[in-house]
DNA sequence: CCAATTTCAGAGTAACTGATATCG
DNA sequence: CCGATATCAGTTACTCTGAAATTG
């Protein structure tokens, strides 16, 4: 049998009632996301990193690896990778740019917008179960929060 | 010369100016965190999931290796390493339970504590950074956002 | 016998740093 | 020559699955 959790907690040594701090909650929110979202992914096909590129380019076609690693606040060794798979999987085409030498467009296929729709059917299934009991108002509070927050480490990684 | 952000984005196939789901949201916000985080925590010699680990003990000690993996969202596997790494470093210790036979409490040491001290500041800093231009009820605002989407993510993956 | 815990072993993924080449 | 891009190569770190042993 498995130990009762209340009996393993004497308060805390410091403070036992202060408030969790930001990071804190963040971190774990972070590994929690990332864990449902893989296990919802899987049948997929996709991971966590390759929704997200999919994600960025149905809203915006033809960005550079460059840009996108920006956007994903990866490296640009990183991103790479990730595209690297996608189009290999065919759910990307990616073409020199005929102004810019060096830079490779990226673009989804018939395909990769296919794979996205459904993926993104099971990642609305978890948005209902981790905000369903709010109101819509709450939700668009929560979600402009994350907002907030995406802006404000775009700003961070972009000039470190 | 990089090609202009603006140049490359023709509005977009489907929606354009839609807004952009919660999930889609919280996987770049989470790639963000984890990346400040780690860049932040790397000169204290800690990783995301050992800090994780050391706040939670911080405020409740004893906690098993099993208790410590549901907290944190991970595998007892995960947890188990990441357990043994903090204890040869002398960052934390742990003792069989006389009461119950296998299982082994958790407790951090005074250097663990004091690691932890001195990890918090840089943590604070990245807290500053992110919420800095919200007034104190705006952050307070997030961090229930925040705190409602860790209490749902962990019933899921309690019940997987 | 079953359920929970701990832990060993192996595998895969995802991110990083470093280095090289090309283009404007 | 410099800055931005793309990409090859190597590495580290985190988490997972599988399996075995122990305990209540």
């Amino acid at each position: 049998m498995p130990p009762t959790e209340s009996a393993a907690a004497p308060p805390a040594p410091g403070d036992p009632a202060a408030p969790p701090s930001f990071t804190y909650v963040a971190g774990r929110v972070d590994q929690g996301i990332r864990r449902e979202l893989n296990r919802r992914l899987r049948p997929h096909g996709l991971s966590v990193p390759e929704l997200t590129v999919l994600s960025v380019l149905a809203r915006r076609t033809g960005l550079s690896n460059a840009q996108l690693a920006r956007r994903s606040m990866v490296t640009p060794q990183s991103m790479n990778q990730v595209l690297g798979s996608l189009e290999q999987r065919g759910l990307v085409e990616r073409t020199s740019d005929p102004d810019h030498g060096r830079v490779r467009r990226t673009v989804l296929t018939r395909e990769g917008a296919a794979v996205l729709d459904r993926a993104q059917e099971s990642v609305d299934d978890l948005e209902d179960e981790i905000l369903g009991d709010l109101s819509p108002a709450q939700r668009a509070l929560v979600l402009e929060s994350l907002v907030h927050c995406m802006e404000k480490l775009s700003e961070l990684s972009r000039d470190r």
